[in-house]
Order: C-alpha cells, then structure tokens, then sequence
RNA sequence: GGGCGGUUAGCUCAGCGGUAGAGCACUACGUUGACAUCGUAGUGGCCACUGGUUCGAUCCCAGUACCGCCCACCA
C-alpha cells in the first residue's frame, strides 16, 4: 500500500489521540526505565497551570501546554518517572461571572433570586461542560497529561457531582485542612480594614485584582469654612519666598476628586511645615452639607506644594485617608452599600449625626457602633455613588462653597491681563481602579474580611529562590518576585461570593470565632451555643495556592508525593508570578516546608499577528481548535516551540503556522520517497548507527549527530525555539535539500545496500527527535514505516554522541555542496536551459581536489547536471568556476553573453576584493597580531590565502574573457 | 513616580566581542526518479542615535530618542 502523499491529519490525530489514552501513555511512570544497578528511574513531574472553567482555552493555553507536553515527552522518552498532572480550577469570581452571563443570556431567573443552593448547583453543572470541553482541546493538542489524574481544586467540596474529575483527591478537605492548621498557627486573621471592594459582584478582591487605568477625571476645590465664623491670614509664597497672596480667610481649601466621599470626612489635614495653615491647625471647620464640625490636623501625608496643601481626610473610602485615619484616631464612617451606592440603612441622619458629634467629643464607642452610623444626609441616601457625586458638587455650589480663584488671561493682540474669578474645576487625568474582572470602578470600603498574614510566611519563600532551591527563568522573574514578595501586604481571601470554598469558620451570638473543619467540631468547641457558619467563601487563588500538593494527595503521605514533590518545572505565563507563583511558593513551604517546584518557567503573553493582545471585544481572538482544523495540531505545536524564546511578547501568525504544516508535509514526503525506495525493508528500529563508506552517508550520521547534541542542549536550557529551529534545519536543510538528492544516484550505485541502512536509520532518528514536537506524524510515520516494536511515543530517545562526526566528509561534503552551488548558480546567471547537461573542464586540480571529485563524482553530476569532466585548458567562451583546489571551465561558446559572464564574474571579484581588503587590513594592524588571540590571527590568514587564491582564478577567467572581446 | 524589557532585511524574529542569519513576503526560472503544502537561483540590512571601552562592537559600558510591559496613595 503505497503512501498518500500528504499526512491526513484530521483523521489521524483523533485516532492517535486516542490510542495514546487507551495505552495510558500519559499515567506516572509509563516509560520509566530503571538504571542500570537497578536504581529507582529519575523523576520527572510538571504540574498544568489549571486551566478555569469558566469557558474555553485560548491560544496561550496552547502554548503553554505545547511547552510542557515537549519536555514531558521528552523526559518520558529518557526513561525517566514521568508525571504531568492535569485538571482545572474553580476560578471562582471569573466562574461566578460566566454563569451569571449564561443566566442572564438563556432569560433564567438572576443569580439572588435563586438563591446560593440553586446557584451552586447551576453551576456545578456550569462546570462539567465547561471541563469536558477544556479537557478535550488539550487532548486535541496532543497532550500527554495522565489523564487518571483529572484533578480539580474544588473536589469533595459540597455539592461536587465529581463528574469531569472522578478521580480527584479531595481537594477540599485539603484547603480546609489548611485554613484551620494556619488560623490556629496565627497565620490568618479576621479584621476590619479598608479593601477593595468590587460594587458589581458585592464582594472584597485583592489588590491584585484590580487594575489601574488612566480615566479623564476632574478635581474640585471646596471651602470648608472654619467654625464660629473665625478668620485667618492666608499667605502664599512663590519658591524665592515672595509673598503672591495675603488674604484674610475664613475658609480652608480643600480639592477632592471623589467630592461624594466628603460626606464622611473625620478631618482636614495639613502638613505640619506648612505655614499658611500653622495658625488653625487644631480650630474645627463646619463641613459643608452636613451637620457637623470636624478638626484640622497636622499629618505628614499632605504634600505642601500640591493643590491647596489641604486635604479631606475620610478614613473608610480612601487608603490614604485610612492611614492618616488610624494615626489620627479619627471616626471613619462608612458611605455606601455593597452596590457601591450611599447607604440608606440605619437609623435617620439627624439620630447618627447626633451621636457622630458626641463621638467626636469624645465619648466612647466602637469600630461596630461607628460602623452602623449612617452620616449620609437624607438627600442623599440611595443614590448611586456618582449620582452622588454630582449632586453634592451642584449643592456645595449652591451654597457658594466651591472655591472661585483668580485666573490670569492675556489678551493675545493687547498683551493686556485681566483678572477673572471662575468656579475651579481642574480637569485631571485621573487612574481609577477597575474590578479585573467585573470591570467597574473598585471601592475601597470598610469591612470585615479574612487575611493571611503574608508577612509572617514570606520569608522562606524569598530564600528558596535567593539560594538558587527554586530557579525562576528568564533572570528577570526573579527581580519581579523579590520586588513583590519584599513588599507584601496582607492578603483578603475572604470573598463574598458563593462558588467557592466556604470558610470553615463559625460564630456564636457573641461574634466568637470558631475555626474548625467541620461543624460538628466546631460546636464541640463552642458547647451549648447556637453557631452560625460564615457565609463567605475563599480566594480561589488560596486553593491553587495549593495546587501542588493538592493534587498530589496531601495531607495523606500518598505515593505520588513521595515521589513527584516537589516537582521539576512549573510553566506558567509571566501575569500570575503573583498570583500564583509567589503564592505557591509561600503557600508549600508554609504548610509541608519545601518547595514547591525546582524550576519556573515563565513566558510571555501570546498575542496576534499585529502584536495586539486577543480580545472578545476586538474580535481578534484565535481559537486553537480552528488552527488545529485548519493546519494540524503538530503545525501549532512547531509554532508554539518556535516563538518560544525566552521573554517577550509572542505573536502567533498564521502564515507561519502553515510554514510548519509545509514542513511536515516535507518530511512525511522524505519518509515517503524512502519508503517507495525500500529502505524499511527488513530493517529494525535499532540504537546504533550503521556503518558507512560513502562520504554522504558518513556526513548525514554526523549531522544527526550533531542535531541530537544541539536538541538535548537546547531542551535542557528550556530553549524550545532553538530545538523547533536545528531540527527544521536539519530535516528540510540536510537531509531533504541534500541528502535525499544524494541518495538517489547511490541507490543505482554500489553503496546502495548501505545508503538504504543509512536513510532508514537517520528518518528514524528524524522521528525520535522530532516527537517531543510534532507528536501526531511521527507517530504515524512510526507505525506506516517499518516493523516497530513499540509506539513512538514509547521509544527510548537516543544516545549515541559527536563521535560520529567526521571532518574529513564533512570537509569534503561541503566541498561538492558548493562547487554544486557555483555551478547552479552559473547557469542559472547564465541562463543555460535547466534540461541541458554541460560537460566540464578541469583547469586545475589538486590531488585531494580529485580524490574528492571522485569520491563524488555521481552526486555532483547529478545535482549540477554536468554530462563529463575532463582535464584541458578552458576555451573560449565559458563560464568560469574557483573553488578550493581547483577551477573549472563549462564550455559554452554560442550560448553565453560575454558581457554578462564578465558582470558576472566582476561581481563575485568585487565581493571578493571587500573581503580580501578588511581581511589584510586587520592583519596589517600590529595591534591585531599582538593583542588578538592565536586561532582568531590564525584564522584570518589562511582564510586570506583561500579568499586571494580565489581571487587569482577569477582574474585569470576575466583576463581570457577580455581577450575574446 | 519607580522598575523591567525592546529597537537587527518589507513583516515576524534569532544571534550578543572577530565585519550579519532564519521563516514569511518579493523577483526570475522550473511537470528533473518524495514533495507545487515543492525545487533552483536571486533581491533585500550605516544591526535606533551619540559617545566610551577594545587590536576589533550589532554584541560590553554610559547617555539620548521612541515603543512596550509591570508596579505605585499625589488629594
């Protein structure tokens, strides 16, 4: 059955695909070979950056994925104990979103008026789907992840149907197991503090999951008017100390660009070395709006030289404002609900402001009591926060309290000033926090979350990688780690969400916490008293904190752990270093004290062919599968490799995808030409090379050789790029742009028999080596070619070295690669009809000259369709050849252009002469010889003597040509 | 504001002390015993700019410009 000539991959990769899984290719171990003493095989584990299931995966998935499958692959290949983990994560507030679009999309009821059980149960439903279809585009790719393995980081949680994930350790228990075990260590803690607050899904975030952005904003001034109608002089100075304002005030100046916010303001502060204020520091100022008076106060946060030097102090919406809150002691009153707008609970303005102005007298209270105060006046109470916003702006302006000031305009043709006095209103480019994934304006606000104390576990995780136990690649993660983790703030993982991990944390009436992993341990700490659980659920990045010995089996000492922890290499995109690396890193060593991975690879971001990040909205985002339908998954895994050079951003062309698919279809036509010639016929899959006589067949095992040396080092330093690239060199450059030709004429010859065993042996190693990469053709080109014993995928990856390396044929290969060039080149320039064999004539030839021609002869022949060579001076009217040791003339009277022949050769002699000249002129250089290095001096001189003796052959043929003229 | 990275052929990128490489694109020719998803031969670059170190710099150092990315509390 002869072979198609092109590689099927439709049907083939889904059939591939699958016999990989049925053979469990992919389970722990599958390959491991013991060494030779019988030792334990050397492991190799990567765990999967869970992909979430709140849709589908992206390009970058696949390129993440196409990098580990590489090295998994080739590791399994090396005999090693091979485990690549596989599953998906909860990705709870992005899965909370997705279900809350599907609902709202198939017109079902709203996620508050299911309720959370019906909730959760959509969405577990939610789940599997997406799962399913995650898990089938990775099997798609190719990839040989042990599919047994399926874990998912919200197993054994309540509701779990385990579909998707049968096999998951209980993932759950484990994360639970770790809140407690930390909580009772003081490692987590519960507070009231200002967090971001995300308005869309009620629910706190971290600081990593919000996004600053530009915005065009403004910043008002208000005049806050001291109380008891007091006055005072206001200076200004300019910076030589000139005074440019004296004024008599009753008023301080403040600017705000949130002016709603003023409705909870506890103070004005200034500067303390400010002078224009130093004279009211401590007088109280009538807050504008509402019905009380709050102190100016001295703090160093203001900047003297911004805005007025004054600033509005509200401790509960402002992280600045928190700090000079807490120093300050002051009140901070809490504005809005959970939907971001004012509040309208509690008891009537006139009741709480009462009560705030006998607080701020200095009667006792609590965070509680201050928290229930609701300071919004009445007017106000519901509205949405920027409703607010203008309507306190248009009130403060009403009451003329927005600061006017003097404004100098010139007249352009007069050059004449004048004065005039407008409501200041700057308009300011302002960054805003957005939710990263809700996408609206964060709040911060004051609430009661859940915190790891990161301070306390961040230690070990900065030595682990100061001292080299964890390695981050490229250098520059590591700046980017230690800058963070050096920095750390606490981390909220409590969110107020519902899919998710559900603190195991319970309360009696009194609010007394009780940490426990079940409830019915809970309450035997809390005896008789009635308990409620806290409804909040966890970060989903505190359970992929634990990815690693999660899925492993922890807290049970399973056998897996023993012997895949900690794990080789974690690859995973440069964007969650925080999030997730740094987090795991801490996490492990907090909780089994080592580390979690021995490597971290991090790679950039794919974006598309223009270099704009893919996005819904732009409409510019790939789907993998339409690639993999479209080019074959191995064209996008080639691709995948071959932009992977380490850091950067990487832009996935299709163009050059369907270079890759071309470059399997060359090899598959190789194997194919190799195929109809027999070259399998009788032949086993064996280790080590055939001999070889012949100079083309010597060279090819060579450059085997050294593409198997360039592959190992290249997958060893995680340069996937440099391995895509010597094998794309190698299999199209060598063996079919050169090799194969070979062959063709020594199939006829006497070194036939070898010739085969040589083509055999080297497209197997093609095969081998190229698997880690383009593992679907290979496969097939295993099984369509030869008797094998094994799958491809379960074939051991070679060994045999550079010894097979010959110089001489090398030397001598290049010698008939290039006079074959010349001479192809000569006739194309020349426009000699392609059909046409020339004879050739020897002009000069040394004696190694000649042993090379013959040794060649019938190669050189063929591939530059020279009819016969013989010795003889060069005629009139020929082309002229120089290559080393010898020239040549191809007799061409009546079909060569003189002139053109002369351009010709004048072209090459000026390329020549260029070279010759910076060549003598580094040697003429007396510094060159004295201070550069023997070899380099070495090699310019006898690079020189070649390039002149080339040079004399071209002036001979130009002087003959001017004769003919 | 701080930090990190980039600037090499028309495009996408390698190279990183010895006078430049690949793929794609482009041009010409081509049904040569596998391959037109191909072959052969070509075209195309003051390696951003300015200094410095060096016998020698695309490569090292300093500065400039432009472009990215990350982090950050200027009301």
């Amino acid at each position: 059955m002869p072979m198609e000539k092109n590689f099927d991959a439709k049907t083939a990769e889904a059939r591939i695909s699958a016999m990989w899984q049925d053979r469990k290719v992919g389970a722990a171990g599958a390959n491991a070979r013991a060494g030779a003493n019988g030792e334990k095989p050397e492991t190799f584990s990567v765990m999967i950056p869970p992909p979430n299931v709140n849709g589908s995966l992206h390009v970058g998935h696949a390129f993440n994925n196409t990098m580990q499958d590489i090295l998994v692959r080739w590791h399994r290949m090396l005999g090693h104990d091979t485990l690549w983990q596989i599953g998906t994560d909860h990705a709870g507030i992005a899965l909370q979103l997705a279900v809350e679009k599907e609902l709202a999309a198939t017109g079902s009821t709203s996620r508050r008026d299911m309720g959370r059980e019906a909730f959760l149960g959509y969405a577990w439903g939610y789940k599997e789907r997406t799962s399913d279809h995650i898990l089938s585009q990775l099997k798609r790719l190719g990839i040989t992840a042990d599919w047994d393995r399926v874990a998912f980081t919200m197993a054994g949680a309540p509701g779990d149907t385990r579909k998707g994930h049968e096999n998951s350790p209980n993932f759950h228990d484990a994360v639970i197991k770790v809140f407690v075990d930390m909580y009772n260590k003081g490692l987590i803690y519960r507070g009231k503090r200002l967090v971001n607050w995300d308005p869309h899904f009620e629910t706190a975030i971290s600081d990593l999951e919000v996004e600053n952005i530009e915005v065009a904003g403004h910043m008002w001034h208000f005049k806050y008017r001291l109380a008891g109608g007091e006055t005072y002089e206001y200076v200004e100075k300019d910076e030589d100390g000139a005074v440019i304002l004296r004024e008599t005030r009753d008023y301080i100046s403040i600017a705000t660009t949130r002016p709603e916010t003023m409705l909870g303001d506890g103070a004005v502060a200034v500067n303390p070395s400010d002078a224009r204020y130093g004279a009211i520091v401590g007088k109280m100022v009538h807050l504008p709006l509402c019905d009380r008076l709050i102190p100016i106060i001295a703090d160093e946060y203001p900047d003297p030289t911004f805005g007025s030097g004054a600033v509005k102090i509200t401790g509960a919406h402002d992280f600045n404002d928190y700090q000079v809150a807490k120093r300050a002691d002051l009140p901070m009153y809490r504005l809005m609900d959970t939907r971001g707008a004012m509040r309208a609970d509690g008891a009537p303005y006139e009741v709480c402001v009462a009560r705030a102005r006998e607080i701020a007298a200095g009667s006792p209270t609590t965070i509680e009591e201050v928290d229930s105060l609701n300071l919004v006046p009445e007017k106000y109470r519901g509205m949405d926060r920027f409703a607010a916003r203008l309507a306190v702006i248009e009130d403060i302006n009403a009451i003329g309290l927005c600061v006017s000031t003097l404004m100098t305009e010139i007249d352009p043709e007069t050059g004449s000033e004048h004065l005039t006095r407008e409501p200041l209103v700057e308009a300011k480019k302002i960054m805003q926090p957005f939710g990263d994934r809700s996408k609206v304006v964060i709040e911060p606000m004051l609430t009661d979350q859940w915190f790891v104390d990161t301070a306390k576990i961040v230690e070990p995780a900065l030595e682990a990688v100061r001292s080299g136990a964890t390695k981050i690649m490229p250098e520059s993660g590591e700046k980017t780690y230690f800058h963070w983790l050096e920095n750390i703030e606490p981390w909220c993982i409590s969110r107020q969400l519902w899919w998710g991990h559900q603190i195991p944390v319970w309360y009696d009436d009194a609010g007394k916490i009780y940490c426990a992993a079940t409830k019915a341990e809970a309450q035997a700490q809390a005896g008789g008293r009635s308990l409620t659980r806290d409804p909040d659920v966890l970060d989903t990045w505190f359970s992929s904190g634990l990815w690693p010995i999660g899925t492993l089996g922890w807290p049970d000492q399973t056998d897996e752990l023993a012997k895949y922890f900690p794990t080789s290499t974690l690859i995973t995109g440069a964007d969650i270093i925080f999030f997730w690396v740094a987090r795991m890193m801490m996490m492990q060593l907090a909780v089994v004290d080592q580390v979690p991975f021995r490597t971290v690879y991090l790679h950039g971001l794919v974006r598309d062919a223009k270099g704009k990040k893919m996005s819904k909205s732009l409409g510019n985002v790939i789907d993998p599968l339409d690639i993999i339908d479209e080019f074959g998954a191995d064209a996008l895994r080639f691709a995948n490799a071959a932009m992977a050079s380490l850091g950067g951003t990487l832009k996935l062309d299709t163009a050059r995808i369907a270079g890759y698919r071309n470059f399997g279809t060359k090899l598959w036509n190789a194997c194919r030409f190799a195929e109809m010639n027999g070259v399998w016929e009788g032949h086993t899959t064996r280790a080590t090379p055939p001999d070889a006589t012949a100079t083309a067949n010597i060279w090819i095992l060579g450059e085997t050789a050294k593409t198997l040396a360039e592959v190992n080092a290249a997958l060893d330093a995680y340069r996937f790029d440099n391995a895509a690239d010597a094998l794309y060199k190698f299999v199209w450059g060598k063996v079919c742009d050169w090799y194969v030709e070979f062959a063709k004429p020594l199939f006829d010859g006497p070194d036939a028999d070898e010739t085969r065993k040589v083509m055999a042996w080297v497209l197997d190693q093609s095969m081998i080596l190229l698997h880690p990469i383009m593992p679907f053709i290979t496969e097939e080109l295993w099984a369509t070619t030869g008797q094998r014993a094994k799958l491809l995928v379960h074939t051991d990856w070679p060994e045999f070295n550079l010894d097979l390396v010959n110089p001489a044929a090398d030397h001598e290969m290049n010698w008939a690669t290039g006079l074959i060039e010349e001479i192809r080149s000569a006739r194309t320039q020349m426009h000699v009809p392609v059909g046409l064999k020339l004879d050739m004539i020897a002009v000069s030839m040394t004696q190694t000259a000649r042993e090379a021609w013959a040794r060649n002869e019938v190669l050189i022949k063929r591939l530059a369709r020279i009819d016969t060579l013989r010795d003889g001076a060069a005629p009139k009217g020929a082309i002229s050849l120089a290559v080393e040791g010898a020239s040549f003339a191809i007799p061409l009277e009546g079909v060569i252009d003189i002139a053109e022949e002369k351009v010709r050769l004048s072209k090459s002699m000026d390329k020549l002469t260029k070279e010759i000249g910076g060549l003598k002129g580094r040697l003429n250089n007396p510094n060159f010889a004295t201070s550069a290095p023997e070899e380099v001096v070495e090699e310019v001189r006898v690079n020189l003597i070649a390039r002149e003796e080339e040079a004399a052959k071209l002036r001979t043929a130009l002087a003959r040509l001017s004769e003919m003229e």
